[in-house]
DNA sequence: TTGACAGACGATAAGAATTATCGTTTACTA
DNA sequence: TAGTAAACGATAATTCTTATCGTCTGTCAA
């Protein structure tokens, strides 16, 4: 585990935030799931112990371990649907503090895969890269 | 432009779609749009020429567009926020039939960046590789 | 050309996911 | 242990998307 090593009392401290009940439980909780749950499944598991919780906290602590960067989020632009009418080969530069996405050609990403079949036996139709990172403007605005 | 030699006309009997004027302008809109609008996006772009349109025609054609190929979406998982506690360097495998995402290990993935800098001074943090395709389960499902 | 009819449209209600508000309670610090 | 900022629960509001439904239109065969 991650965080077997410390406390999570000691993990708060770190991140300025206070250790709650409700806090301590859900991270436990989320700690010991497997995949990728959503606000609503987590919800439910931490529920059966403390009947009580709100689902607004659920995602107030949700958003908290995530920018405190105890967790992740899978998909940096989950929001709303975003269309692609660019047709080239391409993949996307996504900034973490803006959000914006721009295209880079996958020649220019230069990132090639080495193996055909993956485990499991899932059947591979392409891939799809984001390179999260600062994009140039944020670089500039960003104050070191 | 990926679609000058075809008319409208003909990429519409194809797809087996008839021909609207709204479906007509909404493509040739989207056709001139760049980056990654949103369906908010293209709605108020296409109000201009036709005035009376509907924002459900837009999200209507917008799937239609996405479903027969002509366009496509960013993300394949835009839906919920989903959260990542696996702390390992992974990536995902996302089926595009059932939506569904599982881990898959940096290493068995073998995909390697070979550039460090990209256009534009984009300054990299970390790489999400999406591999999309079909999952064991949905290939068993799928009558060929 | 001209109906018949499936499919498309616009208006709008409904649904799902997320965030904001607000009064009460709790954890931290002195 | 009291004061205060933060966190909580309840729930209203917002945002994004889909469903419903009555009307209209594009397609195709006669
Ligand atoms: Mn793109
Ligand atoms: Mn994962
Ligand atoms: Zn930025
Ligand atoms: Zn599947």
């Amino acid at each position: 585990m991650e965080f077997s090593a410390t406390t999570f009392r000691e993990l708060c401290q770190q991140h300025g935030i206070a250790v709650t009940h409700q806090r301590q439980v859900l991270f436990e909780i989320m700690q010991g799931m497997h995949g990728h749950p959503s606000p609503e499944e987590v919800y439910a598991r931490v529920k059966k112990k403390i009947p009580a919780i709100s689902l607004a906290t659920v995602y107030k602590n949700i958003h908290l371990f995530v920018e405190s960067g105890i967790f992740r989020e899978v998909s940096m632009h989950h929001g709303t649907l975003r269309v692609e009418m660019n047709s080239r080969p391409h993949h996307h530069m996504v900034c973490s503090m803006c959000k914006s996405i721009s295209d880079i050609d996958e020649a220019d990403l230069g990132l090639l895969p080495s193996h055909q079949k993956l485990p499991g036996g899932f059947l591979v139709e392409r891939y799809a890269v984001d390179v999260i990172g600062i994009c140039p403007e944020c670089q500039a605005k960003k104050v070191n």
